[in-house]
DNA sequence: ATGAAAGCGCTAACAG
DNA sequence: CTGTTAGCGCTTTCAT
């Protein structure tokens, strides 16, 4: 590890002015090694192009005082700050998470941070935070499904940055993006229920828009193969606070019994919903899949271990995390982007549930 | 909303010199509003320094020219980035949640952004970390648990930048710290268990090393109350990866009973792995709680709903969070910090599985 | 391969 | 209450 060991600086000698953080400059640094600070900022941003004993020199230095790179300073400058930044409904959610980590390892190795902001699933603060967002003139930016809002786009597309939406798909992008059909999934999970000899499909879900257009594309199957309407007119459905959970899978599916009895098979926007459907299930002493199956969404760690495990849809989240650095990294080094729009598509992962 | 008009920049015009990044300099703003430079950047620091007329003229000038500031120039010239560095193992665990969200909230309203740098675990990447975001500058550090690396905590000292630990306790904090005692809920949770006639407790817990020293302080009470020398003389462990998964508990569970049958009671170092023991067990017939009890720790939103409801160890997640960051505020605004160091404490939650 | 000069866009400090 | 001046610490550009 580095030498840091050398004159600490901060208040041990303080600088005359006034201002200034006091720290470590690249002028420090340079006057050590005897060069220009030209020459520290190329050993550090492009080290080839430095001599090799020179490099040694510089190096020594920079572990002699303990130099660490203002980045504020060296982005002003250069105009690239190495920062990208992701606008998500939350950072916690499990369903995301993979997708998250791959882009944060996909950007990290490329020399970048990734930070985060939270619009909260209503989208409230989505406008507001891009405004926060762009001020620290971030290299990239990434969202979490489409933007909607007029002004959104507007500023994005004035701040001149690179921009991929996620986790979504539409024809009019603002720039970049890689994604998936929510409808083509609830059209799939109808499908699918039909061959297991499913008439009476119920949705239970979260009240957030691409979980709603899952479930409407549920409904449009449903109708197309004619099994919607053999029993009711339309898809009984519990709506749920966002984000799903346990709980309030248990009360949908308690919900959904109490109005739709004859309902033989659930969808759930999230499996954390479906674990607690099969949980309400498992209490009541009603069989899954026999009785009632469950699809449960996002194909989480632990769908595999439930009683029954849980089938699921499952989507390549660290795929999309990957495409998606890679698309702004190849435009931030002036290549052409080889996919600025990919559909990544998604599978059902048949289990015992359904 | 922002009227963002008049003359869009970027492409449109082209600046002279081949440097920028060609958008709107609050100069831009200044000789709109015929104002000197200074006077926006009041008008946007310090408002009420301002001329109520020119406070106006000058917000219809950055409408009009839709102008967002450059944080990488004010940071630079004030030495104040306005950005947090929050290290944490994984922005996703559900156990932190609550904790990052009162964290990010309470710092956002007091014109703050933070910014989540993952380590892992194993805490590896930690001492990289830390150096790419001293980088940035940040107002203040946040960190999860106790830094123990000698250059670490040698490089957050000599960064000069408010530091709070959090969510453990140590008599050497770097600056200051907000946290509880692992140990003591070890302790607190033997006790309760003694207290429910359970004579033979046994350990589920992740590799994760805050995990380890609860199982450590449930050994302790254990050995006091004399109850883990009964039957045997150690507390039955199984040490599963971290995180710890649904999937873990089972395992955990299916090899804790056949190496020791007689175990009647199990600490889990987090609800999932409770949910994951009490799931086996249901698949088992092994009643919960009369035959084997189960506590959890994190009352995550789920503990409430499992079948039986799970008895868990609770953290006021949200009180580390506004702490913390009140801890910062605080020193960042020149006022001394009311209590450097707390111990929020814990409380056992007690439902029906033990 | 290395350096000198000139900014990047903003705000601290000191006038007035 | 408003303005002038002089940087913040780094990198671009152009020379050598």
């Amino acid at each position: 590890m580095d030498d840091i060991s050398a004159s600490p600086p901060g208040h041990t000698e303080g600088r005359r002015g006034r201002r200034g953080s006091g720290k470590v400059r690249i002028t420090d640094v340079a006057k050590l090694a005897g060069v220009a600070p030209i020459t520290v900022s190329r050993v550090l941003n492009a080290p080839s192009s430095v001599a090799a004993e020179t490099l040694r020199r510089v190096q020594e230095a920079i572990n002699r005082t303990g130099y660490v790179p203002n980045m504020l300073a060296g982005g002003l400058a250069s105009s690239r700050s190495h920062l990208i930044a992701a606008l998500v409904p939350t950072i916690a959610s499990p369903v995301f998470q993979a997708t998250w980590e791959a882009l944060t390892e996909t950007f990290s190795g490329a020399g970048y941070h990734v930070t985060f902001g939270q619009t909260g699933y209503g989208g409230a603060r989505e406008d507001e935070l891009i405004k926060t967002m762009i001020a620290r003139r971030p290299d990239g930016i990434v969202l979490t499904g489409i933007m909607h809002s007029p002004s959104g786009r507007r500023r994005l597309i004035e701040a001149d940055i690179p921009v991929v939406e996620t986790w979504d798909l539409t024809p009019t992008p603002i720039d970049m993006l890689v994604g998936f059909s929510h409808e083509h999934i609830g059209e799939a999970v109808a499908k699918y229920l039909h061959g297991k000899k499913k008439i009476r499909i119920a949705v239970i879900t979260a009240a957030d828009e691409r979980a709603r257009r899952r479930a409407k594309g549920l409904a449009t199957g449903a109708a197309r193969l004619g099994i919607a309407t053999i029993l009711a007119p339309e898809v009984p459905m519990f709506v749920a606070a966002a984000p799903g959970t346990l709980g309030s899978g248990r009360k949908g599916l308690i919900d959904l019994l109490a109005r739709h009895p004859e309902v033989d098979a659930v969808f759930c926007s999230s499996d954390m919903l479906a674990l607690g459907v099969m949980i309400e299930a498992q209490a009541r002493g009603i069989p899954v899949p026999e009785r009632i199956a469950v699809v449960g969404y996002g194909d989480l760690n632990f769908a595999v271990d439930t009683v029954p495990a849980l089938t699921t849809v499952s989507v390549d989240g660290p795929a999309i995390g990957r495409l998606a650095a890679r698309c702004i990294i190849d435009r931030a080094q002036g290549r052409s982007v080889a996919e600025p729009i990919v559909d990544v598509g998604f599978s059902i992962v048949e289990r015992a549930s359904a």
